[in-house]
DNA sequence: TAAAGGAATGTAAGTGCTTACATTCTCAGT
DNA sequence: ACTGAGAATGTAAGCACTTACATTCCTTTA
């Protein structure tokens, strides 16, 4: 059942068939209706190949996330997912895994199938110096449809990052420990992200505006599995009164370390965790989380995709949500 | 850059090129290693619309989810990408929510894309009686591909589902929990999906099993958010000193309910979650919890679909593995 | 040294659509 | 009734491939 068949049951061309389809203006009423009842009887579907050989595109965006087994990422796929539907375009998943290798190439396969704009989320960066030439690859996509990044960080034309201020949201979190008494900080995080990196300075920021010294030992680098951070921490038994993690699960991890040691949460040692995910509430005492605002990134990531597509070029290169502390139980603020 | 810019600059015909590129046999050792020096080049990649009109398909399955925000979900949807893309497929995900009609769009969306194969997972059924027809759609698509069920149900030619014995596994939990001197049972559910239908069946053979009577207070709906579940059972405050779930996060409200009422847990109340998911874990006592096996059925559905993709058409309709209670601190046992 | 036969390569016909341009229709204005 | 303009429709040329079939090129072998 192709365009030929339509337009010879419906007594038209195929030119006219494929107006219709595409709800072009120049077709009559008389016309229109004719051609759609019998595409509705015959169940007819445009063939996509065809249409993306003839225009060139498919009406669809890529998304490449490391993984999915992270709320994070869960959230933030399925929001974009969900409201690019809504607004006609489909969309293309690939898990590439943290590896700069996978990343391309899952990239490559994206773009063969000639996405109309491109999203990355989170774990992507490139900061200041030594790893700028891995995201190169990111560079040269963009120079075939536009690239998205939402809690990442990647300098080059036609790519536009979307960010949480992780690094002030740490400083405000580690500040307020700071200010409600604790003395030794303790920072964990299972990623080397430009994310983690911003998280890092942020802590780094607030121990030097209170005049703490920063000590190696203060920054410990873990699975992000409850139970390793648990035992991590029962192995090395470090003294501290105060962890901020970079995600829910590490900080969990340390408050199981608490409970394992008898210590009392959040009097001997208050956890910050990071995202605000499920597993903050899951928790017991409910865990203080930052939450970085994965919503909030999507909704604008959303909204800049249609308005570049649209034709639109005014979309800023970069732009910054300030997280918010949400206190629960961990914490005595 | 295209086949034939490829062609005129190794100086061959496109037939040619074409047949490097698929890795057809017909080609001289010298000839083949020209034009792929072309291609290296050139950075020339096949056009996938060319591609697919030609041949049509384009080595790609779709992945129908209603949510991605659901640890189980994306548990599957993770696995599938991974290992289907290990095999060379690319994969198109969607998020139907549970919706009928939203299923039914993004079925339609998937089929036009050529896929060859279409997996579902969860949510999906064809109970006995009123809701077959409402899986008419699957199998009208299962017509234009094969269709793997992960977690669901649905009869028909072409469709193929991959279980976990819910009933049993559910049965059995119960009837543990009755073996251990407990009386009143309370099973929660946010679904009514085939597999949240068979766990309510295994309750009520467990039930029935041990002479109790089966009374419609026993069975709860509610939503699938730790606080709501919690603040549910408080406003209605029902009596009972083991609580089952058709998920950990309900369980996990469950516990909270208990918390909140000053009730010991496993002590005044036994919960049991199901899925294992990361919650289970972090939840405090943990939650023993009932594994259903997504990774398991997962590489089932891998295998067969490349068993089915290379030809092989001895795939069963039907497969079941049992599920698997693990036990932590939410249990005496 | 020529004929045969298989390997390598080329030719051209699809594949189903979009769209610029050409043609035909319709109807208001005369 | 006749023009002319604008609306509706049709024609045909891409788009970048795959592949059946035709052709050419080597080897063998007698």
């Amino acid at each position: 059942m192709n365009i030929y068949d339509i337009a010879k049951l419906s007594g038209v061309s195929i030119a006219t068939v494929s107006r219709v389809v595409n709800g072009s203006e120049k077709v009559s009423e008389k016309t229109r209706s004719k051609v759609l009842d019998i595409i509705r009887q015959e169940g007819y579907t445009p063939n996509v190949f065809a249409q993306g050989l003839g225009i060139g595109t498919m009406h669809t965006v890529g998304i490449l996330v490391p993984t999915i087994s992270d709320q994070y990422m869960a959230k933030c796929v399925s929001y974009l997912e969900d409201q690019l539907t809504v607004h006609g375009y489909d969309c293309i998943l690939s898990c590439s895994g943290f590896s700069i290798e996978g990343k391309e190439a899952r990239t490559q396969m994206l773009l063969s199938k000639h996405i109309d704009a491109l999203v990355f989320v989170g774990s992507t960066y490139s900061g200041s110096g030594e790893s700028v030439e891995e995201t190169d690859y990111i560079r040269e996509a963009a120079k075939q449809a536009p690239v998205f990044i939402i809690n990442g960080y990647v300098k080059g034309d036609n790519v536009f990052c979307r960010l949480c201020d992780d690094r002030t949201a740490m400083r405000e979190a580690v500040g307020a420990l700071l200010a409600h008494g604790r003395k030794d900080i303790l920072f964990l995080t299972d990623s080397r992200s430009y994310s983690a990196r911003e998280k890092t300075a942020g802590c780094i920021e607030a121990l030097e505006g209170a005049g703490i010294p920063v000590r190696d030992e203060m920054f410990l680098h873990t699975e992000n599995r409850i139970h390793a951070v648990r035992d991590y921490l029962l192995s090395i038994n470090p003294v501290f009164d105060a962890a901020v993690a970079t995600d829910d699960g590490i900080a969990i991890g340390a408050v199981k370390f608490a409970q394992e040691k008898g210590l009392s949460v959040p009097g001997d040692l208050c956890v910050i965790g990071y995202n605000n995910s499920s597993l903050a509430v899951a928790c017991n005492p409910e865990l203080t989380s930052i939450d970085s605002r994965a919503e909030l990134l999507c909704r604008e990531t959303i909204d800049n995709i249609l308005a570049i597509l649209h034709g639109d070029a005014s979309i800023p290169a970069c732009s910054i949500q300030p997280g918010r502390l949400i206190s629960r139980k961990t914490t005595d603020f």
